[in-house]
DNA sequence: CTTGTGTCCTGTAGGC
DNA sequence: TGCCTACAGGACACAA
């Protein structure tokens, strides 16, 4: 579900309720949503640990805490954080809990099971968590520019969109905002890296620069399903701004000819095919 | 090393 | 209503 934008403000809404809250219990109402290490440790390593610090890295959130150790959250396609009152009714689909001794609860929510909780314990980090250690630039940092992504794109013959949802390569970028960035560098998703000038990386950085700043701006995307909400169960804005994804058969919003849909790998493309070549 | 495809898991929407 | 298929903001294992 989430990528960056979304991630970015789910840690922004968590940040003031969950520093210096200590935990006081785990319940672990699906195993399979726990990704490291076994449910006893994991239980057992966060019980009576403070949370000093949330850190976002591409689309993991990372919660530090006191004295060691940190929580890492990955949310996948369908996972949400809420914080509720621990007496209040269980959320449909809590997968973990997180009681504080405050009353109040993390409650990790994922109908799908994909998206994962794990509890790292030293410095460095468990196979099942190799993604989160080979992370690329985000396009927010300022070292993001023309030359990285020319660097990293030199003699791929993959075809683009491919590459920027790479995560070692572009950090945070998921299926909604690479369809928004490649339509705003005017590119088909479907060129081959190889093909494209040096000109058009530059506009595509900036492109993904901008995109991925505008949804942090608007809060992150929210689609008519609702599937993403903040964690007070607000809805994000940038589908308002949004030129093409899911917009198959609109007009484009500068030529007016019908958006395109096409499938790629998996996953659905969204493009103008008059307005990127 | 690179690329494309299948798989994990569950729910929902839409066609018939 | 029921059954079936397609699809879903992701990432990884695997084969070629």
């Amino acid at each position: 579900m989430p990528e960056l934008p979304e991630v970015e403000t789910i840690k922004r809404h968590l940040a003031p309720l969950l520093t210096d809250n200590q935990i006081k219990t785990v319940l672990v109402r699906r195993a399979d949503a726990v990704g490291y290490p076994d449910i006893k440790n994991f239980r057992t390593g966060l019980e009576g640990k403070k949370i000093k610090q949330l850190v976002r890295r591409g689309k993991y959130l990372i919660i530090h805490l006191h004295p060691h150790g940190r929580l890492i959250f990955h949310l996948r396609l369908s996972g949400h954080l809420r914080v509720v009152n621990n007496n209040d009714e269980i959320p449909a689909y809590e997968r973990v809990r997180l009681v504080f001794t405050s009353g109040r609860a993390l409650s990790f929510i994922e109908p799908r099971v994909l998206g994962k909780v794990y509890y790292v314990d030293g410095a460095g980090l468990p196979s099942v968590l190799q993604g989160l250690g080979r992370l690329g630039l985000e396009p927010i940092d300022r070292r993001f520019n023309g030359k990285y992504l020319r660097e990293k794109l030199r003699g791929r013959r993959a075809k683009i969109k491919s590459l920027l949802m790479d995560q070692r390569i572009c950090a945070g970028v998921g299926n909604i905002y690479s369809d928004e960035a490649l339509f705003r560098a005017k590119i088909r998703p479907t060129r081959r890296a190889n093909t494209l000038k040096p000109d058009e990386i530059t506009q595509l950085a900036q492109a993904l620069r901008a995109v991925l700043k505008s949804g942090i701006k608007w809060m992150g995307t929210t689609m008519t399903d609702n599937r993403y909400l903040q964690p007070d169960g607000a809805r994000g804005e940038f589908q308002n701004q949004l030129r093409v994804f899911g917009k198959k058969g609109m007009p484009c919003g500068i030529c007016g000819r019908p958006i395109k849909r096409l499938k790629l790998g998996n996953r659905s493309s969204y493009f103008c095919p008059r307005c990127q070549h």
